[in-house]
DNA sequence: TTGTAAAGTGAGTAATCACTCACTTTTTGC
DNA sequence: GCAAAAAGTGAGTGATTACTCACTTTACAA
């Protein structure tokens, strides 16, 4: 993956075609210098000069600092869940995942192909979240309360049909959630280089949180 | 948890008594600072201000501003791994955790009390290791490293007894430490304010990890 | 009590920073 | 082709920052 893979995959998500070249370059210098600094450390002049253009550039499209890092990260943020709310929660009530282990096969590899292209976007929002209060809150507002929402749907759902065991919801999704993305922060952010034999990690990863999770009815009988 | 706590955690810890009144109050107020903006926003004006000091007394005692995050982060990576590594895992060759449940249970214990009484500093760490060479560095070499290789001596420990699933360790650690960080982040960092049952989440918490890593061996048979 | 060392102060410094704006260049529409 | 609008430039600005250092205050030892 190339830097200029996560400004693609940015512009084809906000479907905006006006950018001008020279505004795609301040993005794309963006991008890598705020993930690899951080806001607070990365200077509009360095941005300018990795873009290749003037300063003042800059504040000719946006006219702040934070507004160019909140038009870079805030699309990014529907975009963690959009593929995830909409999609994947029809497809579990209407049955088309008979199995919780499906759905995980489908969130997985639809949440890494999104992670691959957007790892520096990613980055950049996980590091700026504690320090950016309307991130935090944006984050809260359309992301954490939406998926806590249909995950919960889809845990209940598979609870009643006896599939996993009958723990608060919050405790399987905090319990899933850690796991996938232990794994997938693991894999391409801590490390990126190291060989990895991705299908068979899957497997591993999926068939631990599903015995993690398998109900406990029968074994409980077991031991009685 | 109070304001207080984090420094004299880290003063019971550094052994080092010869701090001035005022030398104890800029770490504790670097302390806070640095948690709650970042050490690239954080200002040695504004550390001063809330330690009621002149900022030239920072530099009195420090020679840099960078000097002194290292000062009060350093010596807490020794001591996030010192207990787990030496006492632990004694313990568990030794034969004192007969099961891996009792040493998850020792370990979550032990990590939530230091946990606990360091967030903040925690959290600095955190925040800073994406974007400063010096403390990634030593968290690889010092912590990462060591973990895993004590890590890995206790789960292939538990491998050979049949109590847990043969799979690679490093799959094991890192599905161990996702649901324990997972766990603790959300607990302390994430969700501090709301009411949680400690007790009944660790429980669920190394149940959850018990079953996943539960060996496969009966499992397949029955389904041969 | 006195002298020295250590701790502390705060005005000042050079550097950096986000941003402005007068001017220049390029693009667009007629 | 020309005029106007849009895009781009880079010198300059005021604010902020980490840090210095001459001076003051406090602590300690004799």
């Amino acid at each position: 993956m190339t830097k200029k893979d996560s400004l693609e995959e940015w512009l084809m998500n906000t479907e905006d075609d006006s950018l001008t070249d020279k505004q795609k370059k301040i993005i794309e210098a963006a991008i890598e210098i705020f993930a690899e600094k951080g806001y607070a450390a990365a200077s509009t002049n360095e941005i300018a000069k990795k873009a290749g253009v003037a300063e003042g550039t800059i504040f000719r499209h946006y006219k702040t600092k934070k507004d160019l890092l909140l038009s870079i990260v805030a699309p990014s943020m529907a975009r963690l869940i959009a593929p995830f709310v909409i999609k994947d929660i029809y497809k579990v009530l209407d049955g088309k995942y008979e199995k919780m282990e499906d759905f995980f096969h489908a969130m997985l590899k639809n949440r890494r192909e999104f992670l691959k292209n957007n790892i520096a976007i990613f980055r950049i929002l996980i590091q700026e979240i504690p320090f950016h209060t309307e991130l935090k809150e944006q984050f809260m507002e359309h992301i954490a309360k939406k998926i806590y929402a249909r995950f919960e749907q889809i845990v209940i759902h598979y609870q009643e049909k006896g599939e996993i065991i009958n723990i608060p919801p919050l405790s399987v999704i905090r319990f899933v959630i850690s796991v996938f993305l232990g794994f997938l922060l693991a894999r391409y952010l801590v490390f990126p280089d190291i060989e990895w034999d991705d299908e068979a990690e899957d497997e591993r990863t999926i068939q631990l949180i599903m015995h993690g999770l398998s109900s406990r009815s029968a074994e409980e009988k077991g031991a009685d």
